[in-house]
DNA sequence: TGACAGCCTAATGTATACAATGCCGATCGG
DNA sequence: CCGATCGGCATTGTATACATTAGGCTGTCA
């Protein structure tokens, strides 16, 4: 990740992600190059990133804006995460090997220890979290699957989700990859997609519940 | 959107698709610039947006090449149009109102059309089966959904298609369509869905069974 | 006073020059 | 003769200047 356009696109995700530039607001390019200390051909390319990822919308005449997220829009991301991620846990279950078994096995210990914690490494649980779902697509064996995963995960939602859970959301799903191990290792599809459905499902009305009755992503209260 | 870009994005699939650019063939930008009568600047461009189609690989350093495509990797995209399209048309059935359902029976007729005349019109076909689908889209109201499956669908391949179709092909295809807006006049998801998947596993199989026991030449020959 | 038109500004699209980096071959040593 | 390393060459990454286009502002006319 040393390539300038690189380094913008996790600057200008950052800034979306933190609040920096709140939701609808206007984007150009030239105050992004010169606040990312790079020319204007290194921005284009992260805000194309951005706008595949959805974190950006373009107007019809190619002006970019912070994409805003109804719950709908929400409900959407969530419904697509899950539709693609239990498919993959399903190619996953035919196919994952002992080693990769064994891999995601250490992450599940990890994230055990992060939430057995007095206080909860919330840090531990997402990296292995990250590291536990890696696996299962790196086992689904799909590379299409894996590229259109990785563009929806990058989503806001799915970052902060974690931040929403409660002490008891934590040990759920800590329960509920362990019976995504336990159909890995009977190597049943049909078990590891509907535990994947209800692990993504849970998620969703996780942060759903968390913002019961708020406008989804004002995080940014202090507009510059 | 830019118009050198675009034309820049259109003759190199066009070139991918048609086979002048063979399968693993190295693609130079300088070349590919000079050869579309534009710098590299959008020739970039164009290549970002062929990546993300999978049309085109990029090695570790960057260097890009066409894409091959195994048989694996056919029936994977085929598992992941059926998947994404089946949850279109279950939202759809849900959501369809009675102008999008006038609107796909108009385009089911000109279907009926096309396939019963002495010599089917594919032209005519592929175009309502575009329109058709269109409108599941369009009635599923997500975006995301959308612009995924847009990415996934290159509207050659469908166009090559209908050439591999046998005239019994033609009339199942039309055949399901008609149950697809059975399900819709009933409201009822899991039939729409299920019709759905099996819409495009037919597809898929057609497609297998046209290669049977080819090396697969390129993407133009992928079926719907 | 309101609406439309034309210019002006600002933003995006494209071209080109330059920098950095990987690739390949040639040459030298074992 | 084989392998490794170094250097030139090809290719991609970045910067910048220029072209084009959208959108706003203002002035004028109804």
């Amino acid at each position: 990740m040393s390539r300038a356009s690189d380094r913008a696109y996790e600057m200008i995700r950052d800034m979306i992600l933190s609040g920096d530039l709140p939701s609808g607001a206007k984007i150009g390019e030239e105050a992004l190059a010169e606040h990312c200390g790079v020319s204007r051909t290194p921005i284009r390319e992260a805000l194309s990133r951005l706008e595949a990822e959805f974190l950006i919308r373009r107007s019809d005449t190619q002006r970019s804006f912070v994409a805003d997220w109804s719950l709908e829009d929400v409900e959407e991301t969530f419904e697509l995460r899950g539709l693609l991620e239990s498919r993959a846990a399903r190619r996953a279950a035919k196919r994952i090997s002992w080693s990769q078994l064994a891999r995601i096995k250490t992450h599940h210990a990890a994230i055990g220890e992060a939430i057995d914690a007095e206080m909860p490494d919330t840090q531990q649980f997402v990296e292995h979290n990250d590291l536990f779902h890696g696996v299962i697509l790196e086992a689904s064996a799909s590379a299409q699957l894996t590229t259109m995963l990785a563009r929806i995960i990058e989503r806001p939602i799915v970052h902060r989700t974690a931040r929403n859970y409660s002490f008891d959301d934590l040990k759920r799903s800590h329960r509920q990859h362990g019976e995504l191990i336990a159909a890995f290792e009977q190597h049943d599809p049909a078990w590891a997609e509907a535990v994947m459905i209800s692990h993504i499902r849970r998620a969703f009305h996780a942060y759903a519940n968390a913002h019961i009755d708020q406008r989804i992503p004002d995080v940014s209260q202090a507009a510059e």
